[in-house]
DNA sequence: TAGATATTTCCATTATTATCGAAGTATGAA
DNA sequence: TTCATACTTCGATAATAATGGAAATATCTA
């Protein structure tokens, strides 16, 4: 921890029962929406705002927005770790769990966001090139590296091309359903559209859901080296 | 720690502020008077009484009753360690501290406490009978082992006889000024009693306090093994 | 463009909590 | 027995904080 929080601060924001169920939800590492955190800890969205509000201002947790959502998390493990010791010492709470309907399933598995891939799939793809030596995280994009080049020319996608153009080249965007990032911007963007113009995934109507192929099923493990 | 205490019920005795300054009195490791920590802390005695009540129901105190007396402190070394943490990076808290006017001090250094010894000499000579081997703590009493019983007839002090008495035979007593056990009971009160008779001690007129003579300053360091 | 969804702001209400005066109980001292 | 001391209980008050209704803003969807 860089900062060092008060510890007085940080008691007072968990001694809140409704805070602290909030918190509990959070310390799964992952980030949570505003309006799932409201429900799982039984308010209203209004008083979970207030929450969130407080929570984020004593440095407890952060925030990413992404279009109209907003996802909440620990701020780092420095904090977790603190929260952590206070619950090593607590018994559980009765968090509702939330349904999940089966639009929703088809959702998280794979999708676009914006104009590139999301879900289960997106979030593969990116580790997948990481571990490959093509992409290397940096701050909150990634950087193609010059074996990432050749690979990517492969897919028949021009590095220079892209950075051409008047968007951001690559940032990490957070992904709700894997809490983990996946790969946005110009590159993210190249990347789907390719895929898409191979025909390894295709739209399924009325929806940002996407579909993997039979040849989709067919390449996508060969090339990325991933299990669908 | 045995007892899992709620999370978010520490963080919120942690949160107040004179509960802090409590706390951060009773982390010396000894027991304090209410009326005490209530002076220290800058509150009236019936919101120490709030306070006290909340911390003893939450686990994070206990309290030693003594007559009219109570002395409070922190539960257990774990607990302690918990706190500590908790406060170490908190600010700091302006506490006031005791006026100790010199009756008091004369008070300190060895007294009656009803009708044994207390105060300095009082804790001095219990440690001493213990590091003896002459007594074993148990529970919240004292036992004289075989060996002890020895001892205690060169003193002229027959067990057999003491334990026929219709009271407790050697309760452990806290002590407020050095906040350690000394010893009550009939044992506490018959060697109170013969070092009285010896002449090693004398009583100083209209108060419970008690004088070492220049034939106490011979004979105490030499039987009891202690320095004064 | 209109409609749906996610979150926020504003505001009034309710709940919780710390505080202390006044009076009560318990204990020790004279 | 009477008084003083240590602590507690009760009740009123004031400060603080949590909650959600109503309406606004922002973003995505159709």
């Amino acid at each position: 921890m860089d900062v060092n929080p008060n510890m007085a601060l940080v008691a007072a924001i968990i001694s809140d029962k409704t805070r602290s169920k909030m918190i509990f939800i959070m310390l799964d590492g992952r980030f949570h929406s505003a309006s799932e955190l409201a429900y799982m800890a039984g308010i209203k969205p209004q008083t979970a705002t207030f929450h969130l509000k407080k929570m984020t201002e004593a440095q407890i947790i952060k925030v990413e927005k992404q279009g109209r959502h907003k996802y909440f998390g620990i701020k780092d493990p420095g904090v977790a770790s603190v929260l952590e010791t206070f619950l090593s010492i607590a018994p559980q709470f009765e968090v509702r769990s939330l349904k999940k309907s089966p639009r929703d399933k088809a959702l998280r598995s794979a999708r676009t966001c914006y104009d590139h891939l999301a879900g289960n799939l997106g979030v593969k793809l990116v580790s997948a090139l990481e571990k490959k030596g093509v992409l290397v995280k940096e701050n909150d994009k990634y950087e193609v590296t010059n074996e990432g080049i050749e690979f990517l020319a492969t897919l028949q996608i021009n590095i220079y091309e892209l950075k051409k153009k008047r968007r951001s080249f690559s940032h990490k965007c957070l992904d709700w359903s894997e809490r983990k990032h996946h790969m946005g911007g110009a590159l993210g963007n190249a990347i789907f559209e390719k895929i898409l113009e191979f025909g390894w995934i295709k739209r399924l109507p009325n929806t940002r859901a996407i579909k993997i192929t039979t040849l989709g099923e067919e390449h996508i493990p060969k090339i990325f080296n991933i299990d669908l």
